[in-house]
DNA sequence: ATAGGGTTAG
């Protein structure tokens, strides 16, 4: 073109911009200015989704300056992608804050946002905004669900999830593969592996991400060969595994126990699928290894890493706990205090392993290190949702209103667990107290009172769903499976890493986890 | 005539 203005400009920026040749993008922009012509609003918002990629918020930051200088501030488009660019760059508050000055809204602009927040992790703050979106007449898109739902499966808010799948229904979103992949995800978090396997069979033009979602809700529930032949059959569709879905089918293996599988997949990944190991697929195996008591193969795996990380050592760790390895676990956790020393968890682990052992005198020095470093462990706790609302319990904690109550039928469960053969197994409780405590200690654990709640105010048959921050502890497990026989209910409980369905007296996990 | 937002993952 011999004449060129600035709408020729922005469309090849644009054009450029949009199918990754980023750097002759901006390369233009720079030529543009040579020949006399600013950037525009246009200009800007073309260019600002290529800082979000890279997480270039330096340069980001540079273009939102000369947005406030030249007045673009106010416009829509240079908004939603200044807020998405810092919300990219994990500078959600900056996100945030660009969200508020913007007067003018529409629904991108506020997807923008609350994808941030979601992204962020800021699961509430992003229902917050959802529900104020609605709020103020801005009509969802499907863009709107898609960024929403992960929220309500981090969170496990099944019925929330429910209400907007139905939303979703009624806009006729749900063959959005997008919202399709988000409600498999939401619905095998939950708890509801069934639906999300009757959800991800209705989608059409499934695509990785979907594949993924669904491999790795059967790894959640422990159905490793399900996920296993939904991971063959996607690649017979022609579909390449990503990072993700290799992380998906490994912790499927791990979850089983399938030491021979997951080694195959994990030595074949990068000459079958060109993807060389990274974190997740390391720590994935460094459980497998760990969970089966190979702990001197976890060791040797770990050991090749150039940088192991306190997260991957520590899954070894808590092995060498439920294994009753004292020396094993001293080295590990050195390692894990020479990377990470603030490692609160290495340090309760390592007190509990002493205490476990007898060696109550170093137990209880780990934990006087841990009080001097001025560090707190979060203490172990269960929820529930019944009608609504969730109700949280943590061990010895008397605030629930109910709290008398739950006690009492505590109790009589407790009687009739006895005459079906129970005994406490007190192993497990690491304090240095007699039997008789140690069997009341077990019994205040939070997952029961959580249970015992669970079963007075819901009709009977209801399934029991109930989430936990930590692990079961042995006792516990032993526990709900007589209680699921006893009331005759089916209970779902999930842990920090998987689910277990507890009927009829059995547990889906079949002893592994 | 040109521009912005989304699903899986320790």
């Amino acid at each position: 073109m011999t004449t060129r203005d600035i709408i020729s400009w922005n469309t090849v920026i644009a054009g450029n911009a949009q199918n990754g040749l980023h750097e002759d993008a901006l390369a233009m922009v720079r030529e543009m200015g040579g020949a006399g012509l600013k950037p525009d609003i246009f200009t800007l918002s073309a260019i600002l989704p290529i800082f979000a990629q890279y997480v270039d918020v330096d340069k980001g930051r540079e273009i939102h300056g000369y947005v406030i200088r030249y007045g673009f501030d106010k416009d829509l488009y240079v908004a939603s992608s200044l807020i998405n660019m810092y919300s990219r760059c994990a500078r959600v508050e900056d996100s945030i804050r660009v969200f508020k000055i913007t007067r003018q809204r529409d629904t991108i602009s506020w997807n923008s946002v609350i994808a941030g927040c979601v992204q962020n992790g800021m699961f509430d703050e992003g229902l917050r905004l959802f529900r104020q979106m609605l709020k103020d007449n801005v009509i969802p898109g499907s863009v709107s669900f898609s960024s929403i739902m992960p929220a309500c499966a981090h969170l496990t808010t099944l019925n929330l999830g429910k209400q907007l799948h139905g939303y979703i229904m009624r806009c006729g979103f749900d063959d959005n593969v997008f919202i399709s992949s988000s409600l498999v995800d939401m619905y095998a978090k939950c708890g509801h592996i069934r639906t999300a396997g009757w959800i991800f069979g209705g989608i059409k033009g499934r695509d990785m991400v979907s594949w993924t979602a669904m491999i790795m809700g059967c790894a959640l529930h422990g159905y490793a060969e399900d996920a296993i032949s939904l991971f063959e059959q996607m690649k017979l569709e022609g579909i390449r595994p990503n990072h993700v879905a290799i992380t998906a089918i490994l912790t499927a293996c791990s979850h089983a126990g399938m030491i021979d599988e997951g080694r195959r997949y994990f030595d074949r990944m990068t000459e079958e699928y060109g993807i060389r190991p990274g974190l997740e697929h390391y720590a994935a195996m460094a459980d497998l290894y760990s969970r089966k008591g190979k702990l001197n193969d976890a060791y040797q795996l770990i050991s090749t890493m150039t940088t192991p990380t306190g997260t991957i050592w520590s899954l070894l760790l808590s092995a060498c706990r439920v294994h009753k390895n004292v020396d094993l676990a001293e080295k590990v956790a050195s390692k894990i205090f020479e990377v990470d020393p603030e490692n609160i968890g290495a340090r309760v682990l390592l007190s509990n392993i002493y205490a476990n052992d007898g060696r109550w005198k170093e137990a209880a020095k780990v934990r006087m290190t841990m009080r001097n470093m001025g560090i707190r462990k979060n203490p172990a706790c269960s929820w529930i949702e019944v009608k609504n609302k969730i109700h949280t319990f943590i061990a010895d904690d008397k605030s629930h209103p109910l709290h008398d109550e739950i006690n009492i039928a505590l109790c009589e469960l407790q009687e009739k667990m006895e005459l079906a053969g129970y005994v406490a197994d007190t192993s497990e409780v690491l304090h240095d107290v007699d039997d008789e405590q140690k069997k009341y200690l077990l019994y205040g654990h939070s997952e029961r009172r959580a249970i015992a709640f669970g079963i007075m105010s819901t009709p009977a048959g209801t399934t029991i769903r109930v989430i936990k921050n930590i692990r079961i502890c042995v006792d516990c497990h032993t526990a709900i499976k007589l209680i699921s026989k006893i009331v005759g209910r089916e209970i779902v409980v999930r842990d920090n890493s998987r689910f277990h369905h507890f009927r009829d007296g059995e547990c889906s996990c079949g002893e592994y986890w």
